[in-house]
DNA sequence: GTATTTGCAAAGTTTTTGCACGTGG
DNA sequence: CCACGTGCAAAAACTTTGCAAATAC
């Protein structure tokens, strides 16, 4: 995806070209995975220009017209990322919260023939595989 | 896992066996995928004896003891199920919300070796993969 | 100019917590 | 008995909504 894309993208919607909506977007290519509080405190120290429900009302169509993506890393409050960087999945450690992440290819590469045989297309870059990392599951034992 | 083992369990870990710990035990081996909500519903048709934040403080009892698990098949709302049948992650269609279960030793024969390489071990009962399903895959076209 | 977007404040939803009473072991 | 568990009500956390004022185009 191109730079200043996502002015084409707003406006082919219908959709107008705030200075809050460029300062989310902006928030959320910095933070790479944030909730909707943490956009907004980022952005605060930016700028008093943004209210709570703008950034809501923002990430929700920041993620409608595919400029984000968000996936649920915790059990609460959902995690928005940046949709211009390459796709990826992440392994979530239940016990130390460590995320990785993993490439689309891979992630596609180990999915796709099982998805394919239910005629299914996942959304690689929505999915969060829980779990424990080496050191918690050694720890667990 | 055995029946009546879930009383042992709960002996073992120090903890009580209530009425309130059985009728939500056996609303989820009931509703197969319920949240918190629909669990307090269930029980609330059998009996008075319960109330919402016993539902809640149980549901989490129950899934720290393993008895039972939870995933994230919508953005909102945790769905609780039972650990008792077999273990299976879910294809959670975004379209028109159908769910697809997929046995663990498919997943795991998918997952496995991916997730190995991260020193990563997937819980694969509580794997959620959202995406389209075929025919809303066809009519996103 | 005007339709869209924002700020603000209020309400809605879901989940958690403190504490006195009840109860299983 | 008495430590653990429950009910109740209140609070906390998170998200949505209505409406008047502001603003992109």
């Amino acid at each position: 995806m191109g730079d200043g894309d996502w002015q084409e993208r707003l406006r082919a919607g219908g959709h107008r070209l705030t200075p809050q909506r460029e300062l989310v977007l902006a928030a959320i290519e910095k933070l790479e995975h944030a909730t909707p509080d943490e956009v907004y405190a980022e952005v605060r120290t930016r700028s008093d220009a943004i209210n709570l429900s703008t950034v809501y009302r923002t990430l929700e169509l920041l993620d409608d017209l595919g400029l984000i993506r968000h996936a649920h890393l915790t059990d609460r409050a959902p995690t928005y990322h940046s949709a211009t960087g390459h796709e990826h999945s992440h392994l979530v450690c239940r016990g130390c919260h460590a995320t990785i992440s993993v490439g689309r290819s891979a992630m596609e590469k180990a999915l796709g023939e099982l998805a394919a045989g239910h005629g299914f297309r996942p959304d690689y870059g929505h999915l969060s595989v829980f779990g424990l990392c080496a050191e918690c599951a050694a720890a667990a034992e």
